[in-house]
DNA sequence: GTTTGACACGAACGGCGTTCGCTCCCTAGT
DNA sequence: ACTAGGGAGCGAACGCCGTTCGTGTCAAAC
């Protein structure tokens, strides 16, 4: 092997002025500004040890692994939801899973971490407390609030990731709209009869999150579980 | 074909009785063989290359990167799902999307796929244009139509992406759920307070599938978009 | 002054996706 | 019958990745 000869190092990490002291905070949100930053795939362990000017082992002192910064992550950012609201229980409703899918929609990939687990992080676990209390607060019996709550939490992930998703794809959520009507306007209309028809009503304008919210609500409302 | 000759190689491939040629068709098959065989992890380029036994450049000919595999994968996957079925249109509609979540549910991770993208393969557009007439059979318009086999297939993939986490993650959905249980057991009920009273209702029993897709259809009938 | 233990981290391991460019064979044109 | 062309197949390599191991460092505890 080489000896490394001499090296020198010019300027020892040691010798900088204040180094800020590693923790599993600063790891979070120097990992944070990264996917914000530069997305995803710049989300590895030795892009986020780079950024805190250290070496990607030094990371798993506070981290056990990828996933498991990411979950950390993941709750980080759902900190910023404002657990309460005015109005009606289904204005304050309407307004948190709003604020939850904003949340995790504004930071690529986030909300797929969220479509696998049972929440188990202290913010998340805020939001679903508050969420239980304005379903109980609509008058519904604890077995239809927990389910409802269950099917709140899996839309507000999926609504997240498909919204990060189309946000991120190759820059402009446009070009992937349009590219996809170009692609539904090819199709053979023997072959695909109602999506040839209903085209324009596919990709038409309009406010479908709030509309499946409203949905969400509605069918919890006059469906009790059992 | 190629009788083969007295290659001198000592085993070579070619050497071998009859070799199936690679098709795209054939990797995808491989892929989603490896992926029900040994799971997500496992579904490397290298890895399909060995079930094909070839290296991973020569499946780059016909598929152009992983992803574009996984949507081949997603879409073959798909094309097990029954396109008619007996009943009121309300029947139909439920045993198509349990259908697809069943579908994509079995093979871990290919839901996630579906999530991110507008649907544009041939099986999955022959789902959609079903689901979209027995929507309309129901009586929507053609608006509220389209926006609900958005939001229909939005749930399905959420419920397909859950699903399959929970069935793969470390082997036992059981042990999952008991973990969880036992995690929120623990939780200060000052803190959460509704969380601790209902803690019971949220780990109940039931079919939450079934009640979920009760709580969207009835939602879909009862707002129209706009 | 010595021991101890937690943190930091250089180096390495065994992968990964993807690309480059060479070889070989099949086909088409003569 | 021969050859020229071109695409499929694929060995090798590039530049990454997540994670682990063992050693270095230093402050607090004794």
């Amino acid at each position: 092997m080489t000896p490394p000869p001499a090296t020198p190092e010019p300027i020892s990490r040691r010798a900088r002025p204040a180094k800020a002291p590693l923790s599993r905070e600063a790891i979070v949100r120097a990992g944070l500004a990264i996917l914000d930053r530069d997305g995803l795939d710049a989300l590895t362990m030795r892009r986020v040890a780079k950024e805190l000017d250290t070496g990607p082992a030094s990371l798993y002192v506070y981290v056990a692994n990828r996933d498991d910064l990411m979950a950390a992550m993941l709750d980080e950012a759902l900190a910023r939801v404002p657990l309460t609201a005015e109005g009606s229980w289904r204005e304050q409703l309407h307004a948190l899973v709003a604020a939850s899918v904003e949340a995790m929609s504004r930071h690529e990939g986030l909300a797929a971490v969220a479509l696998g687990a049972i929440p188990t992080g202290a913010n998340a676990l805020l939001v679903l407390d508050r969420m239980l209390a304005l379903l109980k607060q609509a008058g519904l019996d604890d077995i239809t609030a927990a389910w409802a709550v269950d099917l709140l939490h899996l839309h507000s992930a999926a609504a997240a990731a498909e919204q990060s998703a189309h946000l991120t794809k190759g820059g402009k959520e446009e070009t992937v709209v349009a590219d996809a009507d170009r692609h539904y306007a090819a199709l053979p209309a023997e072959r695909y009869p109602m999506i040839t028809a209903l085209r324009s009503a596919l990709f038409s304008a309009g406010d479908r999150d709030t509309w499946g919210l409203d949905v969400l609500l509605s069918g919890i409302l006059q469906t009790p579980a059992r």
